[in-house]
DNA sequence: GATTTTATATAATATTATGTTATGGTCTCC
DNA sequence: GGAGACCATAACATAATATTATATAAAATC
C-alpha cells in the first residue's frame, strides 16, 4: 500500500455505507456524485479489495469493510468531537485553569466564584491547590499552576502580580462591650486581648502602627497565619480581631460582630501568574472574574496598607 | 470555524509538539520545514487560538493545545490501526470466517484445520456454528454465514456447492470375527446388526443396495444421523457399522478396528457457499484449505456415490 | 423485449491542499 | 555585534479533491 489513507474517503466510505448508494452519499456530503464515485475508487485502490458487492440496485459493504467498519467510525466521531472541543475552547467553554491559592480561599470566597464562572462554561475543569504564600510563589515561578492568590508578595521577576487593597474591620463576639460601638479604633481596644497575623507580616505592621499612634498598648492573645482562624476563634469567644472584611463576613450571624476599624487598614492581596508563560484565554478571564468578586471589599485608594 | 480540520495538520501539530521544534518535526515528517509552518498557521487559523509560544529556542505548546492533545493523538493512532488491519486483510492475514457445519465435523476434522489456517493469520477470527443440513441450508441461502459444511444437500439455487467424495469403511469393535478379513463385504456382515444412517439418507441407499446385490440381509441395530455416533456405539462394543473413514480414524485404538468396505461406497459432503454473497478472500483460502485436507480421504473419481 | 429511468463510472478540467525553493527577519549564543 | 539556528513568508509546482459533461450498465416500466 502505498498511497496513504485520507480522511475523505473514509467519510466517502461511512456515508456510502449508511445509504447503500453513491448518489445519496454525494448528496449527504454536500458534493457531487461524481467526486464520491472516485474517493471510493481510489480508496479500494489503497486498501487493495473491493469495498462494495451490487446486490439488486444497492450496494452492501464486503466483509472486508465490514472489519473495519468501526475503526472506521471511531475516527471519525473523534475528529468531529476535537472540532467541538476546540470550537468550545475558541468561545472559552472548554480548558482547565489551575489554582494555587491561600488556604482561606481555598474554603471562603474562591468556591462560589468558580461555581458561577462555570455555570456557563461546561467544558470548563479547574485544579485548586491551597498552600503557604511561599509555595504559591514557588508554583508560579516554575509554572505549575495557571494562577495563584496570595499575600504579603513582595513582587519576583519571573511573576506577573495584580495587588488588589480589601478593607479590614474589627471583629468581636457577640455581648462584647465594643457592640455598642459603631466604629472600632485602637483606643477602644486598650483592654481586650488581640489576635492577629505573624508579627512579620505586613499587615501586623500597619496594625502595630496604629496602636502606637493612638499611644495605646497592644496586648496579643494568639498569632495567627490566616485570617479565616482568627474569625473561628472570635466565634468561639475568644478575644479580639482585625480581620479582612471579606473573612468576617462569613462569620456575622455565627455569633461574631463586626465594626469598621479607624484608622482604615487595608491587606493587600495579590493575583498572580507566571510571567513568560502565555496564558490561556480561560485563565484570563477567569483571573478577570475574580478581581471583579472582590471590588465589594475593595479598600479606597488612598487608604494605607 | 469554516475551514476544516485536516488530519496532516494534526501530524504536523503533534510532530512538533514532541520535538518542541518546526524545522525537526519536518525532518521527521519527511518534508520542508516550510511546509510544517504552513500546515501549523493553518490550523491554527482554523482553530482559533495560538498553539505554541516561544520559550528560549523552543517552543511549547499552549495549554488549549494541551488540552487538545490526547483526543489528537487517538485520532492519529486509529489510523495508524486501519491501516494496519487493511494491510493485513490484503494479505489475508485478518477478517472473519462464519461456519456452519454439521456437528460432527465440529469436533473433529474441523478444528484442526482450523488451529492450523490460524497459525499463521493472527487476526483472523472464526465463528463454528454447529447444526442439522436442513439449517446449514437455510443459513447459506439467508447468507448469515459465509461458509457450510453439510451433507445430502441436493442443490439450490441461491448455494454454491463443492462435492467431495470421501471413502466409507466397515468398522466393528476389537475381538470382532471379522479382525481376520483384510476388507469386508455385504456378505460377511450377513450375520451382523448394522449401525447405519437414516432410511432416507442417500448413503443409505447406496448401502442398502449393496446388501441386496450381494443378496444378502441387512439387519438394523440402531439408526442414526451422524457418523461420530455410530463410531461412538461400536467403540462401545455395539454392532457393526459402514462410516466415513474421517469419522473411523478417530476411533482406532479407542476400541474400534476398521477395514475396506466392497463394493466402495463413498460418502458426499458438501462445501457450500452463500452464491450472490461475494465471499472475502479469506473465506475461499480457508474453503480451499479445507478441501485440501479432505484430500487424503477424497474417495477415487469413480466409485459411486 | 424495447425503452425509459436511475445509478454509477469515466473524462476533462477547475480549485484547494500540500509540497517545493528562495529569502528575509528574529532570536540565541558567543 | 556578528554567526548561526530557527522560523515565517512569498512564489510557484504538484497532488488531492472538486466540478461539469458524458458514457455505460443495471432496474424499472410499458
Amino acid at each position: 500500500m502505498k498511497q496513504k489513507l485520507r480522511l475523505r474517503q473514509l467519510e466517502a466510505l461511512m456515508a456510502v455505507i449508511q445509504h447503500s448508494s453513491v448518489t445519496r452519499a454525494a448528496k449527504e456530503l454536500g458534493v457531487s456524485q461524481p467526486a464520491v464515485s472516485r474517493l471510493l475508487a481510489d480508496l479500494g485502490q489503497t486498501l487493495g479489495f473491493s469495498l462494495f458487492d451490487r446486490r439488486g440496485g444497492r450496494l452492501v459493504p464486503t466483509q472486508e469493510v465490514h472489519f473495519l467498519q468501526a475503526d472506521i467510525q471511531r475516527v471519525l466521531d473523534l475528529m468531529d468531537q476535537i472540532e467541538e472541543v476546540s470550537q468550545s475552547i475558541t468561545e472559552r467553554k472548554a480548558g482547565h485553569i489551575r489554582i494555587a491559592c491561600l488556604p482561606g480561599f481555598a474554603t471562603n470566597h474562591l468556591p462560589a466564584v468558580i461555581a458561577q464562572f462555570l455555570k456557563d462554561r461546561p467544558g470548563v475543569s479547574i485544579t485548586i491547590e491551597p498552600d503557604r504564600p511561599e509555595r504559591i510563589l514557588e508554583w508560579m515561578i516554575d509554572e505549575q499552576f495557571d494562577f495563584g492568590i496570595t499575600d504579603g508578595f513582595r513582587g519576583h521577576s519571573a511573576v506577573f502580580s495584580t495587588d488588589i487593597d480589601v478593607r479590614t474591620v474589627c471583629i468581636f463576639p457577640d455581648g462584647h462591650p465594643l457592640e455598642k460601638l459603631s466604629e472600632v479604633t485602637a483606643h477602644d481596644l486598650a483592654n481586650d486581648k488581640i489576635i492577629h497575623t505573624r508579627r512579620d507580616s505586613e499587615f501586623f505592621k500597619n496594625l502595630a502602627t496604629a496602636f502606637v499612634d493612638a499611644d495605646t498598648v497592644l496586648t496579643t492573645l494568639v498569632e495567627t497565619r490566616q485570617f479565616t482562624a482568627a474569625c473561628e476563634l472570635v466565634s468561639h469567644g475568644l478575644g479580639v480581631a482585625i480581620v479582612s472584611e471579606l473573612d468576617a463576613l462569613k462569620f456575622v450571624d455565627r455569633g461574631v460582630q463586626a465594626r469598621p476599624f479607624l484608622p482604615a487598614l487595608s491587606h493587600r492581596l495579590s493575583l498572580v501568574r507566571p510571567i513568560s508563560k502565555q496564558p490561556s484565554a480561560i485563565t484570563l478571564e477567569f483571573i478577570s472574574a475574580f478581581a471583579s468578586s472582590l471590588e465589594p471589599f475593595q479598600a479606597l485608594e488612598n487608604a494605607p496598607t
